[in-house]
DNA sequence: ACCTGAACACCGTTCAAGT
DNA sequence: ACCTGAACACCGTTCAAGT
């Protein structure tokens, strides 16, 4: 047998300048979608690439901006909605649908952006598109600006609830865990809860229904009464 | 000079005995409060407390479960409104804002929570008043439980949003940078973000203030009908 | 220019030992 | 029971060196 060829490496060196910020980018969010970002590595993403750990820093200053380049990169991938339907509100939802779909999809790219200060432009033509709209059906200046924030504000926490719930409902016996725990409530303490206890569960299992529910209301709430 | 003593310890050692859970905790959430989740070190607590670091291991299993036990104990300070004022949806609006007052004055404890999947049982009194109070504004069982979640994800989403743009802010010339972004971007392309900048900007700037408008919205829709 | 491996300063935690 | 210091397996990143 041969010695001058190791007997297996787990992952064969990539070919030189095969490696390339998209490439990186590729892996990191396949890395985050798929283990979270607790194994999100420098050593495991260089890993994934088949690259020595110290490879990815040719490419990139460090971990900070491959996390802003990720979430730059997912933010771009929105999808908006096709314009001039003539009902600003049905096209509004649609934006915001988007963006919640976005974040469920890549709940690793939601956590990443509440750990890191803000750095790129936050989907810029996501803000734009929303702003018109909330001009288009009758908002003023000041109103179209804080029904934005307001609305991405409901959307980002929607998204981030729900992928907390889920991280903690895949764990083992998590759901046991939580009927035992309201089973255990002192009924006359909280009744409310202890009764509305199904309802509530039944409630967060659907994220996006759930999600819908707000959204109207605080669409209703916002131009309702235009 | 005498050798037996040494020149001079950076902080004296605690007497024995002195530390206990409590004592752990307030430390902790004083770091987390001043120096943020970064700085939340096993290493660092212990300085805090002038003990070993190991010490706090003789109180806690580790580090996730002070977590836990932050997160618990904060979330347990969040004041109620007195009950019985025959104004439910004023009722609400005061749960609401002490929520999201809590995680204002405590915006690590947000980004704890964020990280850590759920485990303690989250501020049952808040969520029992709740929904007595959504019951009693005349909604069903399962409009109450699907409001109850919206507005708590809402002001999740806020806290968190402020909190952001808040440590991003007070990055050096972080303010001149935003407005030189502003200016580059191309005014035929994003002619309303380009438009409402000056609005967006104030918007945010006052935390507190745009809560209450998509709490109002939120409100609103919710209960409006009713 | 691109990539490597050793090394450094961190981190949470285990462990054997001290009181 | 409570606390300690050394040690282990990680982490991001610097650095000198190789191609």
């Amino acid at each position: 047998m041969s010695v001058t060829q190791p007997v297996r490496s787990p992952r064969r060196r990539a070919p030189r300048n095969s490696l390339n910020p998209d490439r990186i980018l590729d892996a990191a969010i396949r890395l985050l979608d798929r283990q979270g970002t607790e194994a999100f590595t420098m050593r495991a993403l260089a890993q994934q690439l088949g690259v020595g750990t110290m490879a990815v820093y040719s490419h990139f200053r460090g971990k900070d901006e491959i996390s802003d380049a990720v979430a730059h990169r997912l933010l771009d991938t929105i999808e908006l909605p096709p314009a001039g339907s003539g009902d600003p509100r049905a096209e509004l939802r649609e934006v915001c649908r988007g963006v919640y779909r976005l974040f469920s999809e890549h709940p690793s790219a939601l956590q990443l952006l509440t750990m890191r200060p803000v750095r790129g432009d936050d989907a810029i033509s996501v803000v734009d598109r929303m702003l018109a709209l909330l001009r288009e059906a009758g908002l003023s200046r000041t109103e179209a600006a804080g029904a934005h924030v307001a609305l991405m504000q409901y959307t980002v926490g929607s998204a981030l609830w729900c992928t907390r719930r889920a991280r903690a409902m895949c764990e083992e016996g998590a759901r046991d865990r939580v009927r035992a725990k309201i089973d255990a409530l002192p009924r006359d303490r909280y009744p409310a809860l202890v009764s509305l206890a199904p309802e509530l569960l039944r409630v967060q299992d659907n994220g996006g229904a759930q999600y819908e529910i707000g959204l109207d209301a605080m669409l209703e709430g916002l131009l309702g009464g235009i």
